[in-house]
RNA sequence: GCGCUCGUAGCUCAGCGGAUAGAGCAACGGACUUCUAAUCCGUCGGUCGCAGGUUCGAAUCCUGCCGGGCGCGCCA
């Protein structure tokens, strides 16, 4: 901060920019005061005024006085000098005008702050999120886009907040499907899995050989045998699938913007060798039961169709060993060994009932020690404009590259640039895959996702592009605010808001949360850009007016950033 | 049958304990000697599935009902 300037009124947890802390922190002692009691001040964003808080409406008949006359008597005893004007209004809520000045000193701090005054936690945590999972030897779908996208958004967002984020894809590398995959790579030769694009072709043809061919079915059978007793043979051929895989997706992320990396790989089959003491611990905890041949657990609270308890199958009936086994294995392992305090699983909403069991068994067996906490994140379909599950006319599942084929081939309409089409193609798919809450199904639309008007990615990356556009001719300048006009002022105010928004991201895993914050910051721009000549401004307001263009551009870009979609230049 | 989840404008969705329920699309009407009008402004449009309950206050919490989706022992 420059020498001389008066000094900006910090909070008590020294995070300057958060006018909804600072608010509160003004209001408390006041509220303190007339309640005789510590009372939240609950200052929340107004369509009446700029803030607002309805802190005195529960208190009225407790002190038998009415909410005005309560909120009179804080609005008279709270210090707001220099902060905000407050004014009673309707049953009893303290309406609050934030002085323009503070606005301006606020966002000017935010100007010079890199991190746009979103501090990092005090509180960091490990957390280990489980994210994408998929499977290998098979190509990704529609089916794998809301896990990846989602996820890879809540890393980005975790990670830049201060967190240990620990990616772990969770990808399916074993089980029975490679017997007839291995026999198949046989049959075909050292070239069968030669090219990621034969994925699909390749799982077909070995499933088909596998239904159709009694032969090959008990070679597969054999294989599977082979494979889980560690013939070398087998695991060379088994590895190499496994390798070819992840070159295809890691390829597959790239093109995508996701994070993930090789590094992330966690594989089902990396814990084979932990399965045996997971048995072991369940069993020397009492918790393990012998059902119908198979060893399970069965945690309270938990019923089948029949009204009976519903066990969570650790190990089967022929003796091998479950998905269940795995998840289990794959958390004592992330609380243990990696040290993870929070662990996050970013999967379907289907499959809450298992997790939930999961969880309640790793919690009886002690791998979920105080403090750790691990949470599903569970989330919705992707149907067609049918209203039904989003497939391809023939019913299968529709390829992910196929999708985004498609996504760049529209985007070049609105963007001849290759590059910029393929930032804004993709950039839409995912868009519209965070914008609405995580939980609800969401019908797959191409005009709408393209669409350069409403909550959508390409309308974001024009927005963040005009900006670009109109500091690019302004030459250099040095970044203060003031407030001259209402359009400033309200483009202002919203731009303080991003760190409680990038705050409750954190907080509820909700992404379209940020989503929805930036696609009102960038209308709140488009007022301003029609209503405030910026480069034909006279001098001081052209500064002033060029630092919000700045600070808009920035907070888009950081924003759309910890979404995951790319922010071209130009359009 | 039991459990979870969702029913908000014609369509797609926000809002999830606070004031007169908000956007976009569609419909209609405006604004281009433009800093990217690929934009912006305005109008029209809703018994928040239904019925009770809790509360000073309910789209939001609770109960029941109706309707859709999903799950419920060896697939992940």
């Amino acid at each position: 901060m420059a020498p001389g300037r008066p000094a900006f009124p910090r909070t008590v947890d020294g995070s300057a920019m958060n006018l909804e802390a600072l608010l509160s922190a003004r209001l408390a002692p006041a509220l303190a005061e007339v309640a005789h009691a510590a009372v939240d001040p609950a200052v929340r964003r107004s369509q009446h005024a700029d803030f607002q808080s309805g802190a005195v409406l529960p208190l009225a008949r407790g002190l038998g006085r009415s909410p005005r006359e309560l909120a009179e008597a804080v609005t008279a005893r709270a210090d707001l000098a220099g902060v905000a004007h407050a004014e009673v209004s309707g049953p009893g809520f303290v309406n609050l005008t934030v002085a323009d000045e503070l606005i301006a000193a606020a966002l000017t701090d935010v100007a010079g702050d890199a991190r746009l005054g979103v501090p990092q936690t005090k509180q960091p945590r490990t957390v280990v999120l489980d994210y994408s999972a998929p499977n290998i030897a098979k190509e990704l779908t529609v089916g794998h886009l809301r896990s990846t996208v989602i996820g890879d958004a809540l890393a980005r967002t975790l990670e830049w907040l201060g967190h240990d984020v620990i990616r772990a894809n969770h990808v399916g590398d074993w089980g029975t499907a490679f017997g007839m995959l291995i026999e198949h790579l046989l049959d075909e030769g050292a070239t069968g899995v030669s090219r990621a694009a034969d994925l699909t072709a390749f799982y077909q043809a070995a499933r088909a050989k596998f239904d159709a061919d009694e032969d090959f079915r008990d070679r597969a059978r054999l294989r599977v045998v082979r494979l889980q007793s560690g013939d070398e043979e087998t695991l060379g051929l088994w590895r190499s699938l496994v390798a070819e895989s992840r070159r295809y997706l890691l390829s597959a992320y790239e093109r995508l913007g996701v994070t993930l990396t090789e590094a992330d790989f966690a594989g089902e089959s990396g814990y084979n060798d932990q399965l045996a003491s997971v048995v072991d611990e369940l069993d020397a905890k009492g918790l393990l039961v012998a059902s119908d041949g198979a060893l399970c657990v069965f945690p309270e609270g938990f019923t089948g169709r029949d009204g009976g308890p519903l066990p969570l199958i650790v190990r089967k009936s022929d003796g091998g060993f479950g998905y269940a086994a795995t998840d289990l294995a794959a958390l004592r392992h992330r609380t243990r060994v990696l040290g993870a305090t929070r662990l996050l699983y970013v999967v379907g909403a289907p499959q809450r009932t298992h997790f939930a069991m999961v969880f309640a068994v790793a919690a009886a067996a002690g791998w979920l020690p105080e403090g750790v906490s691990a949470e599903h994140v569970p989330f919705g379909s992707i149907l067609g404009t049918d209203g039904r599950m989003f497939r391809t006319r023939s019913g299968d599942s529709v390829k992910l590259a196929a999708l985004l084929d498609e996504a760049v081939t529209r985007a070049s309409a609105l963007a001849p640039d290759p590059a910029v089409a393929a930032a804004v193609g993709v950039g839409a798919i995912k868009y519209a895959d965070l914008a609405g809450d995580r939980r609800s199904d969401y019908v797959f639309d191409w005009d709408r996702m393209l669409a350069l008007t409403g909550n959508t990615g390409p309308y974001l990356q024009y927005a963040y592009a005009r900006i670009r556009s109109i500091l690019d001719r302004a030459g250099a300048f040095r970044p203060a605010v003031r407030i001259t006009h209402p359009a400033e002022r309200a483009l202002a105010l919203e731009l303080l808001s991003f760190e409680p928004v990038v705050e409750s991201v954190a907080a509820t895993l909700e992404p379209h949360r940020l989503a929805g914050y930036l696609y009102g910051l960038a209308s709140l721009y488009s007022t301003f850009y029609e209503q405030c000549p910026v480069l034909k401004a006279e001098d001081g307001v052209r500064e002033s007016r060029l630092s919000l263009c700045l600070l808009t551009g920035r907070t888009l870009r950081r924003g759309l950033d910890l979404l995951g979609i790319a922010t071209p230049a130009h359009l």
